[in-house]
DNA sequence: ATCCCACGGTAACTTAGGTTAAGCGGGAAA
DNA sequence: TTTCCCGCTTAACCTAAGTTACCGTGGGAT
């Protein structure tokens, strides 16, 4: 179940076997979610953290008048709110995008762990630093790529996350988000998220119905995105 | 010296002296720095971090054709690339605003600090996490807030950190940048970062000439920019 | 002394993306 | 079966912000 997480560290980091019993034994309990479910909001005192075994979760933001912005998607093997273990609280809400899979991890057993094993501290701290390069690579398209330019680029991010834990397949994966939910990922509105869908879907870059996305050309979409991965951190690390 | 950066950890922890005589020995030297510099370049490999003492630093993102996108602005007090600590490289540039005061601080130090005092450790986590959440906050301003709230917003913010640090006088602060360089931190045209800043003068919520930014009505600027400062993790905190 | 040229400021014009509104199809509920 | 609602799509129109181009000023270089 949580061998998904195991994964996505070992991608970067030697775990060995006491570390990954240590990590074996964090998870609590583990829940089932349906979509939309607001699992986490903004604000609420926390004793634990989510770790996603399947299924999508955003964290989003709101403004008063109800404008909302998703500051990051999480797929299988992220921790959802890792920073609500020094932060206490969260700036923003955790909302499922579809059904969902998760493990608890209350925080005094990550305290235990990592005060068992310091460098596993040092692991997690980089998993959230990671989180921050997210972000600010998600700051530049916010601020300078063209709406075209900034979807694609969302797209190319998540087809290489989900390729670290197996969740892609025929150079494509399932995409649970309403174009409505995609529009607050990327700050544009539903109905200009549909005409950037409509053109990539034109330049023959991608194809996306039923909830499954289809990178058709995928040196074309990065083109596009001018992505470049290296923010993801993705090469083999000592820590 | 570092007593700024002290400061501001003592507005939300406790640090013992034996803590603090720890983190007075992080640091291997300073250095003065001219406006304009390249000070660490993305990519390059890291063996220390930098510890702003005076002035301002930026991180910034360039796109290939030469766009730019400045991700957090970072004041007296502030670690601008500590989570460099854990990543190793980054994926920004960072570059100075003004004529700078800065420690540089070992990572080696910063290994042995933190094994010494954990809880110091977790003190470092959370600040990187609070970068992580004024990166959030960054983002709901480009995807969702007007140039206008947007542009009020940061000045809201500035203000708030700034005072944390005792860095504020008369209701303003001295603020370096051209209006090209915070036109790169709105994701604006400097043309219309002009105009903004104009409207921001004629509803006279804010004055700026001469490199000093005073805020004339606090109460109106921290409206039109829907502020709330519990992004910023303010308050006392145990960890 | 003068020559830059970076910076702030404006105006005229263009455009990417927002707004409003409406149609259609499919699945859930009754 | 029918109804209803949600999600996708498209069209017409609007506006916030981008583009290009220009001017004045002041502080550094030569």
């Amino acid at each position: 179940m949580i061998s998904v997480h195991l994964k996505k560290l070992r991608r970067r980091f030697e775990i060995s076997s006491d570390e990954e019993a240590g990590i074996r034994g964090i998870v609590s309990e583990t829940r089932r979610l349906r979509p939309d479910e607001l699992v986490v909001s903004a604000g609420e005192e926390l004793t634990s953290s989510l770790l996603l075994l399947d299924g999508w979760l955003a964290r989003s933001k709101d403004l008063p008048g109800g404008e909302r912005q998703v500051t990051e998607l999480h797929v299988a093997g992220d921790f959802a709110d890792l920073h609500g273990f020094t932060l206490q609280r969260l700036d923003h809400d955790v909302v499922t995008m579809s059904d969902c899979n998760v493990a608890i991890v209350p925080h005094e057993r990550l305290r235990a762990l990592t005060d068992a094993f310091p460098r596993l501290g040092r692991v997690y701290w980089f998993a959230t630093n990671v989180d921050g390069a997210i972000h600010r690579e998600s700051a530049l398209s916010l601020g300078q790529r063209s709406a075209l330019s900034r979807m694609a680029h969302l797209f190319c991010e998540l087809y290489v996350r989900l390729e670290v834990v197996g969740r892609t397949a025929r150079s494509g994966f399932e995409f649970p988000l309403t174009q409505r939910e995609l529009s607050e990922c990327l700050g544009l509105t539903v109905v200009h998220a549909n005409r950037t869908i409509q053109e990539l879907r034109r330049r023959q870059l991608i194809e996306l119905e039923n909830r499954q996305l289809t990178i058709v050309n995928r040196r074309g979409l990065e083109g596009v995105a001018q992505f470049d991965p290296s923010y993801l951190y993705l090469e083999r690390s000592q820590l």
